[in-house]
DNA sequence: CTGGGAAATT
DNA sequence: AATTTCC
């Protein structure tokens, strides 16, 4: 609350005189409402995630429909499902009387898939030094990749585009890729002239275009780190790439699956708000469902006028209202959107943030994720027989209670190294095969407990945009035995059991002994302390090998490595000839350094820790058949996977099952192994 | 027969 | 402690 100086967004700008290339000032970024297209930002969406995992762990389901399944709704499909009709989310029943033959796995327990993401992040975080990077659950990274894109802009050379070199490092002139800077790298949003609207590899960039150009240098980076992921780890993703959040992440789902696109502002037109205007207000990131049901209500009021004609009985969430409705409607403004949302609890600058939202403005920085968590939650559903009795409870409780301390283990705490050697500082310096002492990244403070009662039989309202019922929560200090890593997962547990989710269960129920008809029970740990000497934001979880990176993680440190060519950017328009550095140096086309396959964060034990993946098959009673038969076919398990290239995929033979699974995705596969059965 | 989370804001 | 957003 100290200086809310610029507070007021009007700011006159009289002494601004820098243009395009201008970077930004980090330290402050509240009253840059410029022309916003000072970034550039990746935005990077993991195809059907869950269901990737599954398929890297078991091959021979990639040519099958396959559903990842929590209780009765499928988290997701991989897209032979969707051809099928199967849809993200959909009952399971509605799913198989979609596609018979589907193949459904449990995904119930998200280790995998958390062990799965982390990887992939490790890996994009350290690929592009002085990037920044953020997670968006466990499926969607942005990078800001702004201080590359400006460096390898200043070294392109005019006279070879066409061999250009991206350089990932400024200090390492070796890590990089080649590409062809006269074109763009996957598709391009407006698509250009005579295109299909699919295809792209849009047009030379005009080099005197700042922002044309860094987005151009910016589709080839996406593309390269997109083909990483594929090649090096098996996920196929959607990229998007734009100048802030909200539209490399709109962009990027333009061309879904394994594909990319960029926006391009195209000169003398309105290129941004025309693609946001026919977007459903629900689809933009920042408007949910709430937001989203209260605009429309306003805008067309349910009892009275007929919505634009298409009002059919299905729609679900999109509600019908576009971007352009909205701004449409007479006097829209950031004051009357502020006037409509308001209600107690609303947010604060709320009206002039949707406003910004749909003109596609969004200048919130791509925040560095800290490699802690700042919460950590397990919970469990009780649908079908809602908890009633104490008994259940404790069981269910002490169920949880077990996974979460096994969580706090396995996500808050690292190898204990320490001891006298300052040297690790560097790079790896792994201890190996010592006992696993392990000590905190940080502690949480407080313990929370949720619970859920059930809707209730007598169909109450099930508006689409409410939740069916409010939870409720009590919390208290998470007890210092909590963190005792001396004893079992399981005893701690317990202890924790009696001395305080009891308690809290008490609390929350003050009164009634039984009958709570719970559905939902929710554990949670948050508020974390950092341990001092670590920092939250240190080594942890990252990837082991060595990590470039690390070195520029702070701001000012960060803008140092690209900074001598930051600034005579924008004086020197085509003096750059001289600076081509050698594409002859080819940089390594196959394998990637940064790989190196190891397990991370799963080292604390972890064995058995509830159930595998148990696999149904729909259509027949061989469930079980149809995951580790052998013989099916060889020849066609993986023919997903030469789709473009022609080129025939590493494989190896897992010596447990016999399966023939893709080098790259080997170590996946055995880490199912090891959870399970 | 409608998951299992994480984060920001108030 | 609750709501809302995101996946
Ligand atoms: N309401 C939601 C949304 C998502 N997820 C999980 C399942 C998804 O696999 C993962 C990523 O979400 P996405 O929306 O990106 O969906 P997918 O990655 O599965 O599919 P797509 O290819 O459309 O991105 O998060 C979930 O459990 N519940
Ligand atoms: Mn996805």
């Amino acid at each position: 609350m100290k200086s809310a100086v610029a507070a007021t967004v009007t700011t006159a700008l009289p002494a601004q005189p820098q243009h395009g290339a201008a970077r930004a000032k980090v330290g402050e970024e509240k009253n840059k409402e410029a022309d916003g297209d000072d970034r550039v930002i990746l935005h990077f969406d993991y195809d059907c995630f869950y269901a990737s995992v599954i398929e890297n762990a078991h091959p021979a389901l990639r040519t099958r429909p396959l559903g990842v399944r929590q209780k009765s709704i499928l988290a997701t499909c991989n897209y032979v499902a969707r051809t099928r009709g199967v849809r993200k989310l959909m009952p399971v029943a509605q799913a198989r009387a979609a596609c018979p033959d589907l193949v459904v796995v449990c995904g119930e327990d998200l280790a995998p898939f958390r062990d799965a993401s982390r990887r992939l992040w490790a890996f994009l975080r350290g690929a592009v030094a002085g990037a920044r990077t953020e997670r968006l659950g466990l499926d969607e990274v942005f990078l800001d990749v702004t201080a590359a894109v400006v460096y390898n802009r200043a070294l392109l050379n005019p006279n070879a585009l066409r061999d250009s070199f991206f350089h990932l490092s400024a200090e390492d002139p070796e890590r990089g890729f080649t590409f062809d800077a006269t074109r763009f790298a996957g598709c391009v949003h407006p698509p250009p002239d005579g295109q299909g609207e699919q295809h792209a590899g849009a047009g030379a960039a005009v080099l005197d275009d700042p922002v044309r150009v860094r987005l151009m240098l910016a589709s080839h980076l996406a593309g390269y780190l997109r083909r990483r992921l594929e090649e090096d780890f098996g996920y196929t993703s959607s990229g998007g790439i734009s100048t802030n959040k909200v539209l490399a992440k709109l962009v990027g789902s333009v061309n879904k699956p394994r594909n990319q696109t960029t926006l391009l502002p195209v000169q003398g037109e309105n290129t941004i708000q025309e693609f946001l205007d026919a977007h459903q207000i629900r689809e933009i990131p920042g408007i949910g469902s709430r937001t989203s049901s209260i605009i429309a209500d306003h805008l067309f009021p349910p009892g009275k006028a007929v919505r634009a004609g298409h009002q059919e009985p299905e729609q679900q969430t999109p509600s019908g209202i576009t971007v352009r409705d909205v701004l449409r409607y007479p006097d829209m403004s950031p004051a009357l959107l502020s006037r409509i949302l308001d209600r107690p609890g609303a947010e604060r600058g709320g009206g002039k943030k949707i406003w910004n939202l749909l003109h596609g403005r969004d200048a919130s920085e791509v925040k560095e994720a800290g490699v802690a968590p700042t919460q950590i939650s397990v919970e469990d559903t009780y649908m079908a027989r809602p908890l009633n009795t104490l008994p259940e409870a404790l069981r269910e409780l002490s169920v949880l209670a077990t996974s979460l301390v096994r969580r706090m283990r396995a996500d808050l705490t690292t190898a204990a190294e320490e001891l006298t050697d300052p040297s690790s500082a560097g790079s790896a310096g792994l201890p190996l095969g010592t006992q696993q002492k392990r000590r905190w990244l940080a502690y949480p403070k407080t313990l929370r407990l949720s619970t859920c009662a059930h809707p209730g039989k007598s169909g109450s309202v099930s508006s689409t945009s409410n939740p069916s019922f409010s939870r409720i929560s009590r919390s208290q200090p998470l007890p210092s035995f909590a963190l005792d890593l001396g004893r079992p997962c399981a005893e701690v547990a317990e202890r924790l059991v009696r001395e305080a989710l009891l308690p809290l269960f008490r609390r929350l129920h003050v009164g009634r002994a039984a009958g709570w008809n719970l559905a939902l029970l929710n554990v949670c740990v948050a508020n974390m302390v950092p341990v001092a000497g670590d920092g939250s934001s240190g080594s942890g979880g990252g990837a082991g090998g060595r990590d470039i990176s690390r070195m520029f993680r702070t701001q000012g440190e960060r803008l140092r490595e690209w900074s001598a060519w930051d600034d005579d950017a924008t004086t020197t328009t085509t003096t750059t000839t001289t600076m081509m550095s050698s594409p002859s140096l080819s940089p390594p086309r196959d394998r990637n350094d940064l790989f190196d396959g190891k397990a991370e964060g799963g080292a604390v034990a972890n064995g058995g820790s509830e159930e595998k993946n148990d696999v149904e098959d729909a259509g027949s009673a061989s469930a079980e058949t149809e995951l580790w038969a052998v013989d099916d076919g060889d020849s066609d398990s993986d023919v997903g996977w030469e789709d473009e290239d022609g080129d025939s995929v590493a494989q190896q033979r897992c010596a447990a099952c016999g399966h023939v699974v893709p080098t790259f995705a080997m170590s996946a596969h055995e880490r199912f192994h090891a959870m399970g059965d």
